[in-house]
DNA sequence: AGCACGCCGACT
DNA sequence: GTCGGCGTGCTC
C-alpha cells in the first residue's frame, strides 16, 4: 500500500522567523528534529505541525532526513517556546538555538549510553587475568569508569561478542532526609500539590535547601521530573552536591564546563526521562522535560535570570509560565525577593511561605553608619573602619571589605593639565589595574599600558578612588601580618568566588576584601565584621532598580555578620547619611525597604506597576542608530492608546566598543503594550543593529 | 544566517 | 577585458 505525501511544517534553524512547509512519505510527529533543503543548503529544522491540505504541493520541497525516530522535545514543550518566541518577540527558530546543544543543532541522533554492563551468566569464566578481573567485578553491574579503570580494549571486545550485557546501576543508598522544623514542614505541607507560583521568602540559613529537597522527593518517586534553576554566578557545588547525595544518580547539573558530547547525553537523558533532577542556570528552562512535577528558582531576585543577549528572556518569568502551562508548583525562592514576586504575593498571584527561623540562632549584629563628611580617610578608608577591622583581626576574627568596583582605582588623572586617558572605543575611562600594570576599559576590554608621565605635561599622574586591588594593598599595609584576600572577577576565575571562600573557612583571622562576589556562598562562621566602603554612585544612579538592587546586595553582605556565638558588627561608609534607605538597611528591614521603593514605583507606573519594552539600536556612526529610532517612534505614535513613548535617546553610555547605541522606551499596562508592539514597522537598515528587550532588567 | 545575483573598481 | 568588492533579496 503506497504511503501517502504529508505536508508538515518546520522551523527551520535559520533567521526566518516564520515555518515553512516540506513534504514526506508519512507523518512525523511535531518536536521531531529533521535536515531539509533550504535554498542552496541543507539545514536543521523541528517539525511544528501537520498541514491538512498541502495547498502548493507542487513547489514544495521533501524533507531530506528524519533524524529522530521519537521527538526529543515533546509538542507542550514546543507550544511553551512559541509562547516565550510571541511574548519576547525572538523567532521561535533563536529559543531553538539556545535550547538545544551543538550536538542537537548539528543534528547528531541521541542515543541512550548504557551506565553499567554486567556478566552474561551464559557465557563461562575467560582466560586471562585482566579478563578474569572484569569477569569477577561483572558478577554484580559495574559502572562505564570502573569498566575503564580495568582495561576499556578488553572489556569493549566482550561487549562486542556478547559477554557483557547492558544493565542498571543499583540505586545507591540516599542520604536520609533532614528532620523539618514547624516552619519548614508549614512549607511542605503549603506546596506539595498547589500548582501555583510560590513566593519562599527565607532568612539565609533557614533550611531553603531541606525544602526544596523534600519537595522533590515524592515526585522523584513518582517517576516525575524537577527543574532547578540557580543564578550564574552563584554557589552552586553546595547545592548540587546536596541534591546529588539525596537522590544519587538521578541529577543533571548543566555547568559551563559540561563537554558538548555530555551536554547533548543528559539533554536527551531529561527528554526522555531517564533522569529526575535538572539543575542549571536559566537556559536550563529551555530544556524538555516531559514529566515536570516541580520548578524552583533559587535567589529569584537575581538579575543573571534575564539573558542579556538575545534571546532576551527572563527565565524567574518564564518558569512561572511554564509552570502554570503544566499545572506544577513554582517555588521562588529568596532572602530578598524581587519587588516584582512582592507585588504579585501582595496581588494574590503568588502564595506566601516564610522561613523565619534561623537553624542556629545568630547573635544581633550592631549596625553603625559612618558619616564620611570631613573626615580623613586613608586610601578610602576613615579610621573607624581601620580600628574596626585591626580589632576584629586581634580577637582572632574574620573581616570582610566589601566594595562593588573591580581593579585598582577608577581614574587616573593628571593634577596639573586635568588629562586623563580616555577609551578609544567607549564613553568611558579605562579602569587602572595593577597585576598585570595596565589600563583597562571593563566595556569593551580595551587595554593599554599606564602611562607614567602625563603626556602632555609631563607631570605625575594621580590615582583617584578606590577600587578592590587598592584596597588589597592598602589593608595588607594596615593590617599586617594578617592576611588579605581579595574576590572579585579577576582573582576568582570563572569557577567563581567558591575556592577562595573555602580557604577562609579555616576561621584563622584574616580581611576578606571584595565585590559583590563575597554576598553568598560558603557560611564563614568567624567571620564577624563588614564593612561597607562606598555604596554611593548607586544611590543616585539614573537606573530605577539600582536601589533595589543595593538593598538586595546590602542585605546579604551585611548578613554575613554575626554567627552563632559572637555578635557581629557592620560598618557603612557613606558620604549621604541622610539617604532615606539607610535606615531601613541599619535595621535590616528588607521589607520596609521594599515597600518604600514599591511606593516610589507604584506612583511612577513602573515595574512591577506598568510595564516596559525597550527598543535598543547601535550603529557605527553617529546619529544612525537615532535617526532609525526616531522613524521608529513617529510609525509608533499614531497607535500608542495610553502607551508613553520615552526617547529616542542616546544610551547612557552612548559609545561602547566603537558603535553608537540609542534606546526607545514603551512604558503601559501589558495589554496596550503590547498592541502597539504589533503594529507595523520599518525594517531595519543594514547599517544598523536593532533589537527589542521586553522587560528590560536595566536601561543602559 | 547563508548563498546567489548584481553592478562598479584594479588586476593578469 | 574579467576577478571580486559587498549591497539587496530569498529561502518551502
Amino acid at each position: 500500500m503506497p504511503t501517502s505525501v504529508i505536508a508538515l511544517s518546520v522551523r527551520v534553524l535559520a533567521p526566518l522567523g516564520r515555518d515553512l512547509t516540506y513534504t514526506h512519505d508519512g507523518p512525523v510527529a511535531t518536536g521531531t528534529r529533521v535536515r531539509v533543503p533550504l535554498g542552496q543548503r541543507q539545514v536543521m529544522g523541528v517539525v511544528t505541525g501537520t498541514l491538512e491540505t498541502p495547498d502548493n504541493a507542487a513547489e514544495l520541497k521533501a524533507i531530506d532526513e528524519v533524524i529522530d525516530s521519537a521527538p526529543l522535545l515533546h509538542a507542550e514543550h514546543l507550544a511553551f517556546l512559541s509562547w516565550a518566541s510571541d511574548y519576547y518577540g525572538v523567532g521561535l527558530e533563536t529559543l531553538l538555538q539556545s535550547a538545544l546543544p551543538k550536538w542537537g543543532r548539528q543534528g547528531r541522533p541521541f542515543t541512550p549510553v548504557t551506565q553499567a554492563w554486567r556478566w552474561n551468566p551464559e557465557h563461562p569464566k575467560p582466560k586471562g587475568s585482566v579478563r578474569q578481573a572484569i569477569w569477577q567485578a561483572s558478577q554484580a553491574p559495574i559502572c562505564v569508569p570502573a569498566l575503564k579503570s580495568l582495561g576499556w580494549t578488553p572489556a569493549r571486545a566482550l561487549i562486542e561478542r556478547g559477554s557483557l550485557l547492558p544493565a542498571e546501576m543499583p540505586r545507591q543508598a540516599a542520604e536520609t532526609p533532614l528532620s523539618l522544623n514547624a516552619e519548614q514542614a508549614r512549607v511542605i505541607e503549603q506546596v506539595t500539590g498547589a500548582p501555583k507560583p510560590w513566593l519562599l521568602e527565607g532568612v539565609t540559613g533557614s533550611g531553603k535547601t531541606e525544602v526544596y529537597l523534600q519537595l522533590a522527593q515524592p515526585l522523584v518517586e513518582a517517576g516525575q521530573q524537577v527543574l532547578v534553576l540557580v543564578p550564574e554566578i552563584g554557589l552552586t557545588p553546595q547545592l548540587v552536591g546536596r541534591f546529588e547525595r539525596r537522590f544519587p544518580g538521578q541529577v543533571l547539573h548543566l555547568h559551563s564546563a559540561l563537554s558538548d558530547g555530555l551536554r547533548w547525553q543528559g539533554y536527551g537523558e531529561m527528554a526522555r526521562n531517564k533522569k529526575s533532577i535538572l539543575i542549571g542556570t536559566r537556559s536550563a528552562l529551555l530544556t524538555p522535560l516531559p514529566d515536570l512535577g516541580l520548578i524552583v528558582v533559587d535567589e529569584e531576585h537575581d538579575g543573571s535570570y534575564k539573558q542579556a543577549e538575545s534571546p532576551r528572556y527572563h527565565a524567574r518569568d518564564l518558569a512561572i509560565v511554564l509552570g502554570a502551562r503544566r499545572k506544577v508548583p513554582v517555588v521562588l525562592g529568596s532572602a530578598t525577593p524581587s519587588l516584582e514576586s512582592i507585588a504579585n504575593r501582595e496581588a494574590g498571584r503568588f502564595g506566601a511561605c516564610y522561613l523565619n527561623q534561623r537553624a542556629r540562632a545568630a547573635q544581633p549584629t550592631a549596625q553603625a553608619l559612618i558619616d564620611l563628611r570631613g573626615l580623613t580617610l586613608h586610601e578610602g578608608l576613615s579610621d573607624k573602619a581601620l580600628s574596626a577591622i585591626r580589632d576584629t583581626l586581634e580577637r582572632g576574627e574574620q573581616a570582610l571589605v566589601f566594595l562593588n568596583r573591580r581593579g585598582f582605582a577608577p581614574v587616573l588623572t593628571c593634577h596639573s593639565c586635568g588629562y586623563h586617558p580616555e577609551c578609544p572605543s567607549c564613553d568611558a575611562r579605562p579602569t587602572v589595574h595593577r597585576e598585570p600594570k595596565k589600563l583597562w576599559c571593563h566595556h569593551c576590554d580595551y587595554q593599554a599600558p599606564w602611562p607614567a608621565r602625563c603626556p602632555s605635561c609631563d607631570e605625575r599622574l594621580s590615582i583617584l578612588g578606590q577600587g578592590t586591588q587598592r584596597l588589597e594593598q592598602t589593608l595588607e599595609l594596615a593590617m599586617a601580618p594578617y592576611p588579605v584576600t581579595r574576590i572579585d572577577r579577576d582573582t576568582a576565575g570563572a569557577g567563581g568566588a567558591g575556592k577562595l571562600l573555602q580557604l577562609a573557612q579555616d576561621g584563622a583571622p584574616r580581611v576578606l576584601v571584595g565585590t559583590q562576589m563575597l554576598a553568598k556562598g560558603h557560611d564563614l562562621p568567624n567571620l564577624t565584621c563588614v564593612v561597607v566602603v562606598d555604596s554611593d554612585a548607586q544611590l543616585f544612579s539614573g537606573d530605577f532598580r539600582a536601589l533595589e538592587r543595593l538593598g538586595q546586595t546590602l542585605v546579604q553582605v551585611m548578613g554575613r555578620a554575626g554567627r552563632a556565638d559572637r555578635p557581629g558588627q557592620v560598618w557603612v561608609q557613606t558620604h549621604q547619611p541622610d539617604h532615606p534607605i539607610w535606615p531601613r538597611l541599619m535595621q535590616g528591614d528588607y521589607a520596609a525597604l521594599a515597600q518604600d521603593e514599591l511606593t516610589m514605583r507604584k506612583r511612577g507606573h513602573l515595574p512591577p506597576y506598568g510595564h516596559m519594552a525597550l527598543w535598543r539600536a547601535r550603529s557605527a556612526h553617529a546619529g544612525v542608530a537615532m535617526q532609525h529610532l526616531h522613524d521608529l517612534a513617529a510609525a509608533l505614535k499614531p497607535h500608542l492608546n495610553g502607551v508613553k513613548l520615552m526617547g529616542p535617546t542616546p544610551a547612557p553610555m552612548e559609545r561602547r566598543a566603537g558603535q553608537y547605541h540609542a534606546q526607545l522606551l514603551l512604558m503601559g499596562p501589558r495589554q496596550a503594550l503590547r498592541q502597539v508592539l504589533n503594529t507595523p514597522i520599518p525594517a531595519t537598515p543594514r547599517t544598523l543593529w536593532r533589537g527589542l528587550d521586553i522587560d528590560p532588567q536595566d536601561l543602559f
